[in-house]
DNA sequence: CATTAATAGTGTATGTTCTACACTAATTGT
DNA sequence: ACAATTAGTGTAGAACATACACTATTAATG
């Protein structure tokens, strides 16, 4: 923000820049199972090769609005959960020239599985984070790797979970959304508490019946926390073992 | 990374491109208080204003090259923790044109104070957080308010304040630097308890003497904590606040 | 040599939160 | 009626946090 102004008037163009991309890592949860939305290339370099969706920015838009844009053209989806990942920018990890990436992730409601991805198309698939493709195109590994990484711990201590769940679910689903993040077993007497102390969730009228009881559903109350705020965690002392 | 290649052959002119700028918050404790270096404008834009320091990215260095870079042309000092912060890319942040950045954050240890600013230089300058200019360069107040969250959060669960140490230090100082990035008085007892109990400093024979009982000083064993790893926190709720 | 000032701790009562597990309640299909 | 399933409540004990009073050690000062 302070380049070395020797000339009396800015001119910008005796310094040579880099390329800007936004690359948006787009999560979601399809059968209870952590995915990831991947696009094939089809030429050099990487040519196969499986890659992070994303695209050039515009001098008309932010960061945020770039992503925004590629979220759209890749699911047809707006409204969803966006957050900056991290910039990645060595000098050789694009051969074609110098490219700085702001990566963002992005998390896709599970109902929202209007997803454009056509099953035939070749090019653009969901895929389980766990069972990646080998080798990724460009550095996208470490964007990946490190995607994932930052969303096991944010939803340790984040109402993320909620961005993943579909717009009405049941308390108990929730809860076993926390226990295959968390790997263990969660009290059902102690979860029932904390989330009603929480008054993260309102109460609907729609319920799904089956054998028993039948099972109430509830939405997510946005107004309630938004996701700079923490509002609800378990197992405090594990925030320990990350970061 | 994907753009929309619809020629044979890529051709990186047919984009117009954002300038990319490395801006770095420079953090470092003088006389126990947490302090910030800024650097005065002296032209258009902001001129007289107060920015973070920071500078274009040349076509041959990483970001994190470019960072240390500018960290050392400011500061002359190395070996200081560094650590991205976010990227900022609103669109008229800069009044001259599309600029991109890259912020980071830098720990400078207390005792690198040969930090060659001189004091009578007028426009670089350390400024202590608690009483920073009014309004900072282009959108620097939120990057700096964006950095100092960090710093605070972070500082809860990592051991990111022995980065602000010198060498040696004693568990008085310790507390004190807690306080100070906290912004809350600790308890002298609870806190000696609780640092004994991490493991993490390790005693040395250095003393200092002054008035009364002479200053035992300890050392951070590096062994014990990654700074990736939560051993040291306080006040777990105040993790609330944050991201 | 007593006093003072500073660091370096210990003790403990009280309150809050976590944890485990037993228990009750509601609703529906068979 | 009863089995099955969701939906809760109650509670004792453990673990942890907080506040504050107290003791101990050492060296400079007068």
């Amino acid at each position: 923000m302070e380049p070395e102004e020797n000339a009396q008037t800015y001119d910008p163009s005796r310094y040579e820049r880099p390329s800007v991309t936004v690359d948006v890592v787009i999560f979601t949860l399809i059968s209870q199972e952590l995915h990831v939305l991947l696009v094939q290339r089809r030429r050099w370099p990487y040519e196969g090769f499986w890659a992070i969706p994303g695209g050039f920015i515009n001098m008309d838009e932010s960061l945020e609005e770039a992503a925004r844009r590629e979220l759209e053209e890749e699911t047809g989806v707006h409204d969803v959960y966006l957050e900056q990942l991290y910039t990645f920018g060595d000098v050789h990890r694009d051969p074609r020239t110098r490219v700085i990436s702001v990566a963002y992730i992005a998390l896709v409601r599970a109902d929202a599985q209007k997803i454009k991805v056509s099953e035939e198309s070749t090019d653009v698939r969901w895929w389980p984070v766990r069972a990646l493709p080998e080798r990724l195109a460009f550095d996208h590994d470490q964007v990946l790797a490190y995607a994932i990484s930052r969303l096991r711990s944010k939803l340790e201590y984040t109402t993320l979970a909620f961005q993943l769940l579909p717009e009405l679910f049941s308390i108990l689903e929730l809860k076993h959304i926390y226990e295959q993040i968390l790997g263990e077993k969660l009290d059902k007497g102690n979860f029932y508490r904390k989330i009603k102390e929480s008054d993260l969730l309102e109460e609907t009228e729609h319920t799904r019946e089956g054998r028993g009881r039948p099972t109430r559903l509830w939405r997510f109350r946005r107004d309630r926390a938004s996701d700079k705020q923490f509002v609800f965690r378990w197992r405090e002392d594990r925030i320990d073992e990350k970061r």
